[in-house]
DNA sequence: TATTTTGGGTCAGTTATATTGACATATCTA
DNA sequence: TAGATATGTCAATATAACTGACCCAAAATA
């Protein structure tokens, strides 16, 4: 830290609350979606992951959403029944179950998204590409530790 | 935008993606605190708020946290049990009531605030500080939209 | 002053999402 | 073949939210 000014607690305390409000008003805009297929947060954000890596595992997806096999569960049979996702057995290792969308999740996922880049584009639109470097750079420090 | 590169799609769902790792893990640091007082992550958010804005109505901290005053009121009732939080009658207007945090819930705060601040401090310690400023300036335009 | 609105409190029931703990099964690895 | 790994499932519980229906007191206003 080159410059103490930035670390100043009331700086650390302000962060602390915007970082709440950014991940609430962001998982909140395609919550009327969600509704529509009888969906919630844990959903969407289990549809999130298989869309950004597919064929994602079910222990890959616990890693990264750090929650019980048993949560992880009740959600992704929902996702089955309603066959927005279709599962695979590994060919290297058939213990394995890798995820995928369907034309169905896909089409949800592209719709959950749609609203979800609104906010994030507004945000971005008037700024300069270093502000969103920076910005992807510290979020990325947070997360690491 | 000055430069299309950061709007891309797959940028965006990275933001999405990394808001939500951050806020988690922000939030998870202080759980086992938490615990120690039969607390949970609804009372943490409250005891922040109460301590950033000094003497909030219930008006108020309903407006920043978005959720029903029946939910609100459960958390206040644990944190007033414990004696964490105190609640005076307003002297302008008596209906609203105005909440500040007394010395058990500051220690409780301090003790819930280092765990946290650990990890921002963390991200933050090697970075210069426009860095700094333009993390909290992308954060602010992803709240406000 | 009479009426309406606002700020807050509460009861009751329900939903969404997560937890712990215990097992079961199939498959891979040493 | 024995043990570890990846996954699935049953049951009970916890946490944090919700909806809806009321209530009271105090402030604002017609």
């Amino acid at each position: 830290m080159k410059n103490l000014l930035y670390l100043k607690d009331d700086h650390i305390k302000d962060f602390i609350e915007q970082i709440f409000y950014a991940y609430r008003e962001t998982y909140s805009d395609p919550k009327k979606i969600l509704k529509k297929y009888s969906f919630g947060t844990a959903h969407h954000r289990a549809i999130h992951l298989i869309e950004r890596y597919e064929g994602i595992t079910i222990s890959g997806l616990l890693n990264k959403l750090k929650i019980t096999k048993q949560s992880l569960n009740r959600v992704l049979r929902d996702l089955i029944k309603n066959k927005s996702i279709i599962v695979k057995k590994g060919e290297i290792d058939s213990r394995q179950r890798h995820i995928f969308l369907n034309e169905k999740g896909k089409k949800l996922f592209n719709e959950i998204f749609l609203e979800q880049k609104k906010r994030i584009h507004n945000a971005l639109k008037n700024l300069d590409s270093d502000s969103v470097l920076k910005f992807k750079n510290v979020l990325s420090k947070i997360i690491n530790e």
